[in-house]
DNA sequence: CGGCAACTGAGACTCAGTCTCAACCGCAAA
DNA sequence: TTTGCGGTTGAGACTGAGTCTCAGTTGCCG
């Protein structure tokens, strides 16, 4: 896996530059991450590093994170449940996601029409623009032909595997 | 204050369609609500009530909120910040939101060619939409003249007149 | 009157996330 | 080798938003 050993090359640079030390817990984080998950949340990641044998801290994934989106390497967003998610930052496009009410999927799209008029937006609106955030939520093409419904769209929530493990 | 009244008579007929009582707190309730505040979170709506000598316990205000919400007369948006806020549902027209990071000034905008677009993304992709979630981040053209910056983007956090009350 | 269903407030609880603190771990200067 | 020092860690206390429980209240209807 060079993709991963390249992550974490990436992180270390970033981390010696900041004065601070790639740690062994650090090091098996970011390979984690980087290994497997796409989309996670802070207690997925606690639970696999559990699975591996890997005894880490609460405290230490959360401050890892932290660091990681500091670097870059890791976007934190907001995927229509009411905590974090967080995300590799692949290439650098950046892009939106469509969520499944049903099933939970993610599905990614970039679509310049769709910044670009964002921008033309916030020209208008005189409105400098850092970040932004679009979720659309709705059914996927699978739930949708095993004909599952949406929850009711005032208050979304997901299939979690995270609360079932507990 | 029409308009609110309007307001008022809307929800009680929910309410009695539910087979649900328009009590008095519901109705002081979605008065203030309707009379000043046009995005808000619980905890800034329970001062509020108690600044009006009016005593509604957290758990009235949640509750009230969430029947407010089901009638479709107020939704809930994530606005950057960690927890959520509400807004009127005033016309019917979904709009999405510009947040200035520096004052956490709300702007709101609906725009039609940004909607098409969504929708044909959705439709590419056989995904079936129920609902969106767009905010803009960055900084307002009042804050951008007073040479104001951002806080990091990975890592908003808005002024909230909340906290300091406390 | 009695019963019943909706409603309320107080406070316990949950859960994600943060913070504190003592212990630890190189490493480098003395 | 010892000492000191900054960064690091885990355990667990803490926070704050939001939810839940429960006992007591209200108002309606037979």
């Amino acid at each position: 896996m060079p993709q991963v050993e390249r992550h974490v090359t990436k992180f270390n640079d970033f981390l010696l530059q900041q004065g601070l030390k790639p740690t062994s817990e650090r090091t098996a984080l970011i390979r984690e991450i980087f290994s497997t998950h796409y989309h996670f949340d802070a207690d997925e990641l606690l639970f696999k590093m559990k699975q591996n044998e890997v005894k880490i801290s609460r405290a230490t994934v959360y401050r890892t994170l932290e660091l990681l989106v500091k670097s870059g390497l890791v976007r934190r967003v907001h995927l229509g449940e009411d905590h974090y998610h967080y995300e590799h930052v692949s290439g650098d496009s950046h892009h939106d996601h469509l969520v499944c009410t049903v099933c939970g999927a993610v599905i990614e799209f970039h679509d310049e029409e769709l910044e670009r008029r964002q921008r033309e937006i916030c020209e208008k609106k005189k409105f400098t623009p850092t970040f932004h955030n679009l979720q659309i939520l709705g059914v996927c093409d699978a739930c949708r032909r095993k004909g599952q419904l949406p929850d009711a769209p005032d208050r979304v929530r997901m299939i979690h595997a995270t609360k079932l493990r507990r």
